[in-house]
DNA sequence: AGCACGCCGACT
DNA sequence: GTCGGCGTGCTC
């Protein structure tokens, strides 16, 4: 028998499937990780496939040993992880390592094994105790405990000596065993009140396991009781006998979003995300692949959970960024889930209150099903939302960061005794510039996006099409040479409040405060104790948390995401207001949402007052579609880093004078081509060049492979390209 | 990624 | 004369 073997080192050289012997007595199966002779030594493999016959014209060697007593990939991965790389052209290793705990591989786990104590069989308690010598105290203590069942070795050894525990092992009276342990996340149940759903959740979930659409948008603002639906879809997948995998944003995963899960579900649910240590997670992924457990909760990678005959996979707040995985193995959960559910012939459910405006359009053409959830479960009114216009602010002697409204109402919530949050909207290190008297925004002609200033040749330059522009000293449409580039930092918004309100108690919560791990929790969790007045943040203090007594949100500087340099922009900023406002206010207290703005006419604002998603979708899908951008167009990215600057550059040259070749057989296929810096020009010490192209629908599955061969028949020696799709940001 | 092979400079 | 520099080539 013949394995195919990917071996697991990541370097495009070796990303190929090699052939091994597979000596019989070892058992192989597809999806073993093995041991492997390579090259001199010996390697890490994994089985994807077995036949009878190799073609290849080297003497083959044998596989060494299998390295785990399970097999790890289900044979479902190993269609994904086919699936994955001829999708996002990715290397077949560093997929495979998506599918296993890091910790599994180059031989780091660690089963713990406890010994376990207990009387051995056909010995009872009165026998044994009639042949042990009266004087022996602790064997026979040992010996009463264990009457009433087994117990742990560690345990009895501290009480009564570990020299008892041997003494009756030695007799034969006691049997000690080795049992291996499970470590457990410590997620506390939450009480979960049973509640019944009304009509339209009942609706929602026949809609979503009977209807006649396998994916499906559940639309439905914060509060319409979207997880109650979640759960209750969940239950009767299980009961069915199919598993489930639930997928939430990172920062959402919070100890009461699981414990709702472990209230209802118990042992059946394993919970994988980043505040997990080494071992938990093998751990639950180990329950998982076993089938102890048999629905998965996690951030974007519980999408590879080890589960076989998934019935539902749902994705919350589909929208969040998270979700596309920054870098390396570059992927689109979304589209993960699509490729899982079709193969078990699952449910997909998208749910959020603001869908991306692709997925939405997809709902809106029949292409997936839209159930709409019109009311929030207890009839909670949305908050007033005031829009404030910070040039006028300005031109009225306020230069401050926070406007006399917001001022007015913190003192008012203050006296009130209720909580207040300052969301402050930095994002990025790009900066865009604006003019401090009339709100005009530097922005590129040909494609309508904010520019970006770039700071080692002092130029104002557009992401898309690379053009760049001197920067102005006075302000083009006004005049004014008060032009300032766009950033404030949480230190000052907490500096500004504490000279206003000095008795006010302040709780700061960005990057920078919650580098500890647990200090995310801590602050909030301080904050809904009541331990502050004022919580200032930045994005993370928007994802669904409830305060009971905050009564206002303050949105500091909207447009700091407004004129962010890239397309989504607008679409971005509208879930921030929405998601920020979804903050403020509860039954019995009604909220207010101060939005300070240098542009309140904007559209979004105009939208997102009256929280009227569909409005706004309207008008964006409607810019998207005459500029050219997604989900019209798919904007792709090939970034080149080398230490070498010459390397990249010359690199970069080469490709994009091929894609312009190819651009000049099929004009049809391309909005713009462009090849350009990258806007962070040197990222841990290795220089980044790259190629943005706009693709139009036309055939643009053919235009990216062409752009993969490309990018896959250059030699990469020193270097590394990747091709990005839709880049969420492009630093 | 490793590790060996290979062809040129300063040392006991 | 040798030890050792790291360029490049290969791994079923």
């Amino acid at each position: 028998m013949i394995a195919e073997v990917i071996v697991d080192i990541s370097t495009s050289e070796i990303d190929k499937i090699f052939d091994y012997i597979a000596p019989p007595e070892l058992n192989v199966s597809v999806g073993d990780r093995v041991k492997v002779p390579f090259g001199r030594q010996f390697t890490e493999g994994f089985v994807v496939c077995l036949k009878e016959t190799s073609d290849c014209k080297h003497p083959l060697k044998p596989i060494r040993s299998k390295l785990d007593r399970f097999t790890a990939i289900l044979p479902e991965m190993i269609e994904l992880m086919h699936r994955m790389c001829r999708e996002y052209n990715l290397r077949l290793v560093d997929v495979l390592r998506l599918f296993v705990p890091a910790m599994m591989r180059g031989g780091r786990v660690k089963e713990i094994t406890r010994h376990f104590v207990t009387l051995s069989d056909g010995v009872t308690f009165e026998t044994a105790l009639s042949s042990l010598k009266p004087n022996a105290v602790n064997q026979r203590a040992v010996l009463s405990v264990l009457s009433g069942g087994g117990e742990w070795a560690a345990i009895l050894g501290e009480q009564y000596g570990f020299s008892a525990i041997a003494a009756l092992a030695e007799k034969g009276l006691v049997t000690v065993s080795e049992v291996t342990k499970r470590r457990k996340p410590n997620v506390k149940a939450v009480a979960d009140k049973a509640v019944t759903l009304n009509d339209e959740q009942t609706a929602a979930v026949n809609a979503i396991l009977n209807g006649d659409k396998d994916v499906n948008l559940l639309f439905g603002v914060t509060g319409s009781g979207k997880t109650e639906i979640y759960l209750s879809c969940i239950e009767q997948m299980l009961s069915a006998g199919k598993t489930a995998i639930m997928l939430v944003p990172e920062i959402s995963l919070t100890p009461q979003m699981m414990g709702r899960f472990r209230a209802r579900f118990g042992d059946k649910v394993a919970v994988l995300h980043s505040g997990l240590s080494d071992g938990e997670r093998y751990d639950e992924w180990l329950r998982l692949l076993r089938g102890e457990a048999v629905i998965a909760i996690g951030a974007r990678s519980a999408v590879f959970a080890p589960l076989k005959n998934v019935g539902i996979i749902i994705i919350d707040e589909e929208h969040d960024s998270s979700y596309v995985s920054e870098n390396n193995p570059r992927y689109v959960t979304s589209e993960v889930a699509e490729m899982r559910r079709a193969y078990n012939g699952a449910k997909l459910v998208l749910g959020s209150a603001t869908p991306a405006l692709e997925t939405f359009k997809r709902a809106r053409d029949g292409e997936i099903g839209l159930i709409t959830l019109r009311n929030r479960v207890g009839g909670v009114k949305m908050p007033e939302v005031k829009v404030v216009d910070m040039c006028l602010e300005l031109r009225s002697g306020n230069n401050g960061i926070l406007s006399s409204e917001l001022v007015d109402r913190l003192d008012a919530t203050l006296k009130e005794g209720n909580q207040s949050m300052i969301f402050l909207n930095r994002r990025g290190f790009a900066s865009f510039m604006i003019c401090k008297k009339c709100g005009k925004v530097m922005k590129c002609d040909d494609c309508d996006v904010s520019l970006t200033w770039h700071k080692e040749d002092n130029l104002l330059k557009c992401h898309y099409c690379g053009r760049p522009y001197v920067v102005p000293d006075k302000c083009p449409a006004c005049g004014e040479s008060d032009m300032r580039l766009g950033r404030v930092g949480t230190e000052r918004v907490i500096e500004e409040i504490k000279r206003r309100f000095p008795a006010a108690r302040t709780l700061r919560m960005d990057r920078d405060t919650t580098r500890k791990k647990g200090s995310y929790d801590e602050i909030l969790s301080a904050f809904r104790m009541g331990e502050a007045d004022i919580l200032v943040g930045t994005q993370m203090i928007v994802k669904g948390h409830d305060f009971p007594n905050v009564t206002l949100v303050g949105i500091l500087d909207a447009d700091m995401s407004l004129y962010y340099e890239d397309y989504h922009s607008a679409e971005r900023t509208f879930q921030l207001v929405t998601q920020m406002s979804g903050r403020a206010g509860r039954a019995d207290k009604e909220g207010v949402v101060v939005l300070q703005t240098y542009s309140p006419r904007h559209y979004v604002f105009a939208y997102a007052r009256v929280n009227d998603y569909e409005g706004f979708y309207k008008k964006e899908i409607n810019i998207r579609d005459v500029t050219g951008f997604p989900p019209f167009t798919k904007i792709v990215r090939v970034l080149t880093t080398s230490e070498d600057e010459e390397r990249a550059l010359g690199l970069t040259k080469e490709m994009l004078a091929k894609v312009r070749a190819y651009q000049k057989e099929h004009p049809d296929r391309f909005v713009a081509v462009a090849g350009m810096k990258s806007p962070v020009k040197k990222i841990e010490n290795k220089y980044r060049y790259q190629i943005i192209m706009r693709l139009t629908r036309e055939k643009e599955a053919d235009t990216l492979l062409a752009v993969y061969d490309i990018v896959n028949e250059q030699d990469k020696k020193n270097a590394s390209v990747f091709v990005e799709i839709n880049p969420q940001n492009m630093n």
